[in-house]
RNA sequence: GCCGGGGUAGCUCAGUGGUAGAGCAGAUGAUUCGUAAUCAUCAGGCCGUGGGUUCAACUCCCAUCCUCGGCUCCA
């Protein structure tokens, strides 16, 4: 046996005594006090500082300002909350308490809510915690025995989680009087913590599952300094600003009524003339790329549904009515219309691949619970597909899609991340045709190069799918685009091409769309941009202001001469100062401002305030349009 | 669907048992004004809905609808 350890540090090589801590090398290395240090890596895996060490090998220390380093410094102070609640609240049960993307939660169980008040309280108490510089002690304990502890303290959520834990023994930390079964590693002390916050209080089910019993949430953060706090409660201030619920308001663009319905959008005129312009570039871009527009009905008979699986796989979802004692299904999904087209005659191989595009609008029966602004609604138009193809030209297909969503991506300016969904449990069709269709999505994404995630179990009940998700001003992602093979509804219908051999053969289909759900993108869009769309998206192109009303009937003829070439334009020709005017035209975020006076009437110019500038340039009416249209065209700001 | 917060004028919000308020928006009048809010006057409310308690309810209780946050991150 070695009387020394060989430890690389900081690439060098040092001889220590077995059983030194990481706390120990850092002095040794670093005589300076190092308080950004909260824990160690030994040969890639975590350590506490005060873990002793007794293998050799390579140490790499984990300051708070990397990654793994807050993700401690989180978790750690979930456990300093946890502690404080069971202080506040002895009869309070604990669960499970991670860092999360943006800090941490724990779960409780409490006889009763936790209040905003409570909140305050814990926040207090956890700020004593700090101050009082509790160091954090692992213990490693037999299961048997820590589960003789956690019985004693009747915390039975923890007995739960050691019996699923597959070890001989757990690790459990304690700070103070609370004791809690914890991976680790944590930070050394209570007052390493320097800056957090509790931000909210919430229900969640036991493990994530609806049948468990709902516990108390509460989420809060925490970061290195009171500044990068600071930092990120101002931008949930900027995300709350974005919010497309409060600038379709602002900007007049959609309402949802209580009166019509909830989860029910209605558009005002700038909001339609958004959706107007989206569905008219959406039907070039499909031409464009083969695809032949077609329209189903809104409601087909149940039977339909039954025939297609939906009504086993989907029917919780959907909606139904009776007319003339037959029963029909309002559509949730467009794709059995489509199917109809399809057998409408004999095909040949020479007619695939098909390409059946519609701006489909579609109900489904979403829980109330999730309804949430344009992002997710009970009513949306899809802008979907169906691809009918052979076998041999899935590849290509699923391809072609994906460049296509890269490209509308582009145009937009979205980053968004790619996943690859699997077999669900609630399924149909053979394991066989499963992995062939999943294996075609998965070599599209490898013959692309493009990075995914795999979605287990996430499928749609037809087939595997490709998700394309954008995230939202408060990074909650949303799917969008969608890439979906389906051998079973071919088969379930009957659809055959005939092939060079005089063969009849069943085609594959895939179901896709692009931009999704118009709602949603829409959405999305409107917090992407916060409200400044660029000008070929922009519902009002340019507002016309007037200082006196002397410039009147200048303004009108201006207004028409826009008009006639196809820019959107309003008239403000109230009575009130120029600056009002600008003001409000300003708030709209109306690309651009048209200020007419004397002095434009005079020289017969127009002077023009670009948003986001705070000067006007005078020009001539011609450069103006032609500027327009160049911008226009180029469709970016 | 479940847990919690909320619903008061078109909008944003104040009002905790004794007949309902502000700012903005709106209407009217004055002002004709050059780059982020001109002044004055007026009007506007089954206090989400239904039921109950009370001499009396926006306020307390029950139900219901809608809305907001969360229910994905696994010691």
């Amino acid at each position: 046996m070695n009387s020394y350890l060989e430890i690389i540090v900081q690439d060098i090589s040092k001889a220590y005594s077995p059983g030194i801590t990481a706390a120990e090398i850092l002095k040794d290395v670093s005589p300076a006090s190092r308080p950004e240090i909260l824990a160690a890596e030994l040969n890639g895996k975590q350590i506490d500082l005060s873990a002793p060490i007794t293998e050799p090998g390579k140490l790499d220390f984990i300051s708070v300002n990397t990654p793994k380093g807050l993700e401690i410094l989180r978790h750690s102070t979930a456990h300093i909350m946890a502690q404080a609640v069971k202080e506040l609240f002895p009869e309070v049960k604990v669960a499970i308490g991670p860092a999360i993307a943006d800090g941490f939660y724990y779960d409780f169980d409490s006889p009763r809510p936790f209040t905003p008040e409570d909140l305050e309280k814990i926040e207090l108490r956890m700020k004593e915690i700090v101050k009082s510089k509790l160091p954090f002690r692992k213990v490693v304990l037999p299961r048997g025995e820590a589960i003789q502890f956690f019985k004693e303290l009747g915390e039975n959520y923890k007995i739960e989680l050691i019996e699923a834990i597959d070890a001989d023994e757990v690790n459990l930390y304690s700070q103070g009087n609370f004791t809690d079964l914890c991976r680790g590693p944590h930070i050394p002390v209570s007052s390493a913590v320097k800056a957090f916050k509790l931000t909210k209080v919430a229900g969640a089910y036991w493990r994530g599952d609806e049948r468990n019993r709902m516990l108390q949430r509460i989420y809060g953060t925490a970061f290195p300094s009171k500044d990068e706090l600071k930092r990120y409660l101002e931008l949930l201030e900027e995300a709350k600003r974005r919010d497309h619920r409060k600038l379709g308001k602002e900007l007049d663009l959609f309402s949802i009524s209580e009166e019509a319905g909830p989860g029910m959008v209605i558009w005002h005129p700038k909001g339609a003339m958004l959706r107007y312009l989206i569905e008219e570039f959406e039907r070039k871009e499909h031409l464009r790329r083969g695809y032949q527009m077609v329209v189903g009905p809104q409601i087909l008979k149940r039977e339909l549904w039954e025939k297609s699986g939906h009504f086993d796989n989907y029917r919780e979802n959907m909606y139904f009515t009776t007319v003339d004692e037959i029963d029909y299904g309002i559509k949730p999904m467009n794709c059995l219309s489509h199917m109809i087209i399809y057998k409408s005659r004999i095909r040949s191989y020479r007619d695939l691949p098909i390409r059946y595009f519609e701006l489909g609008t579609v109900h489904r029966h979403e829980k109330s619970g999730v309804l949430h602004g344009l992002l997710r609604v009970r009513q949306f138009t899809q802008d979907d597909a169906h691809i009918l193809c052979t076998p041999d030209q899935l590849n290509d297909e699923i391809l072609g899609i994906i460049n296509f969503v890269k490209d509308v991506m582009g145009i937009f300016g979205f980053d968004y991340t790619m996943e690859l969904s699997t077999r669900p449990e609630k399924s149909i069709g053979s394991d066989e045709d499963w992995d062939r269709a999943t294996t075609a999505l998965e070599k599209a994404l490898q013959a692309l190069d493009l990075p995914y995630e795999i979605n287990e179990g996430d499928g749609a009940f037809y087939g595997p799918k490709i998700d394309i998700k954008l995230t939202d001003a408060l990074s909650r992602s949303w799917q969008c685009a969608t890439i979906q093979c389906d051998f079973t509804l071919p088969e379930r219908f009957g659809l055959t091409y005939v092939d060079a051999d005089g063969t009849r053969k069943r085609p594959v289909m895939i179901h896709r769309v692009v931009l999704g759900a118009i709602e949603r993108f829409l959405g999305v869009l409107i917090e992407h941009y916060a409200g400044a769309f660029p000008l070929w998206l922009a519902p009002v192109q340019a507002m016309i202001l007037t200082i006196t009303d002397r410039t009147d009937s200048y303004a009108a003829e201006i207004a028409e001469t826009l008009r006639s070439h196809d820019i959107r334009v309003d008239l403000d020709l109230r009575n009130e100062k120029i600056g009002f005017k600008i003001r409000e035209a300003r708030n709209q975020k109306i690309p651009y401002m048209v200020i007419l006076g004397d002095k434009e009437l005079e020289t017969q110019s127009i002077a023009v305030r670009k948003r986001g500038q705070d000067s006007t340039v005078t020009v001539d009416l011609a450069q103006f349009i032609n500027a327009l249209n160049q911008e226009i065209s180029m469709r970016s700001f």
